[in-house]
DNA sequence: AAAATTGAACACAAGTTGTGTGTGAAATTC
DNA sequence: GAATTTCACACACAACTTGTGTTCAATTTT
């Protein structure tokens, strides 16, 4: 795509193109090149934190209350990292309960919580997810057993279970999920029709799923079948 | 103090003090009572993270400006929470080094630093101060071996040594300190004139303190006597 | 019951952010 | 090496956000 090729197409000037082409290249999004940019997602690959972000936050906020009011007050709650786990830290913002967040943007929604009380993992925040991963991640989830764990998802399915993009992540998943005696699942319809590359759990592994209306007939109901509560919003 | 005198006094409306009374109620600064509001700091506590990082924010960038060139590049450094640190921090932003944060505020400054690797702790943020506390903590420190320790304070002279106000806070200070081969405190010059409750360690325990040249004479003097390398800058 | 205090709604000013234009510098192409 | 394109900086301008003051009804206090 060259710059004047995106001009044309938004109404918008060169100057402006360009430096909306910066912060993206900044993003890691494209690359940038003299004249344009190309794109750097559309490979299979999770497009960024910021503009997952932008994706359906209806519908995220809806699924997000929905699993809030899953968890009862007094509990103590593993958060899962990204979009949709964010939306549920939000709708924690205000419950008497105990949470650790996997990842810091989780964390800075929560802090200044009154009634909260937020406990935070070790391990490294990974650039823009800022999921913390790592053996410091492992070991402090370890260490600890939860009542709930609320883990969110790139691909669903009954067939190939909970998958993620990331080796890392789906390991910190994994950990999140042995240390939780209810595990919850977020996950809205688009991740139904996806698997990514690392498996995390069965979905024998879940006890609930909150997902939407759109969500596809056939794999919630094996969902069902495998013994999973599936909740649509 | 009520809102009709502070609003004399300032020069502002009675509906803008009552906004801003409110906010610093909620920052947990003061105490809101119909007509007024009456102070909670002043009684030998330490003020609120906000009003802290106001304070004096020039010396600071110089001082942190100063123990970030005591850094050598590849360095792991594991950097203490408070005002002081988060300037370091701010100016650790561009380097090629190892950091572990003990504070939220100071994480957050560095989420997006290039070249760095970023290793958070485990822990319990204060709030408001955003600093990790609490046994997670100290496990990860002591699970750890740093190259560098740069260390904030409440109180420094060559007879209390290193003081701190908050407890679980100095418990945190002596964990980075015992699992760093090299210690840099970091301290202003208001910084000598006080001591804090609990105690860190004694300044023997330190290798470098960078401060500023208002810095009363006897007290870096007896420190450099102790053995500390005191930069003024 | 009367007085004082408060919070909400609206209007307004100031500061911030994003955008466009013009210019000269830098890089690429021929 | 000259021509052309692309880029980055500077400034001007508009849209938006933020903080402030006013008014007014509701609440609390005396």
């Amino acid at each position: 795509m060259s710059v004047a090729e995106l001009a044309g197409l938004t109404g918008a000037s060169e100057m402006t193109i360009r430096r909306d082409l910066e912060v993206l290249a900044d993003q890691g999004v494209l690359e940038r090149y003299r004249g344009g940019a190309s794109s750097l997602l559309l490979r299979g690959e999770e497009p960024p934190f910021g503009l997952r972000e932008l994706e359906r936050p209806d519908a995220k906020r809806r699924i997000a209350a929905e699993a809030a009011s899953l968890l009862a007050d007094g509990e103590s709650v593993v958060l899962d990292s990204g979009t949709t786990c964010l939306e549920v830290a939000r709708s924690l913002a205000d419950r008497r309960l105990t949470v650790m967040p996997l990842s810091l943007h989780a964390a800075n929604a929560l802090t200044g919580a009154p009634q909260l009380k937020l406990l935070l993992p070790g391990g490294e925040p990974r650039p823009g997810e800022l999921a913390l991963t790592g053996p410091l991640t492992e070991a402090s989830l370890a260490a600890l057993r939860f009542d709930t764990a609320v883990i969110g998802c790139c691909g669903l399915n009954a067939a190939d279970g909970l998958t993620a993009y990331d080796l890392a992540d789906a390991a910190v998943k994994r950990a999140a999920i042995a240390s939780a005696r209810r595990v919850i699942a977020v996950a809205d319809a688009a991740k139904f029709s996806r698997t990514a590359l690392a498996s995390v759990a069965p979905a024998s592994a879940l006890d609930a799923v909150v997902t939407e209306e759109g969500a596809p007939e056939e794999e919630t109901g094996a969902l069902a079948a495998a013994g999973v509560a599936v909740r649509k919003v």
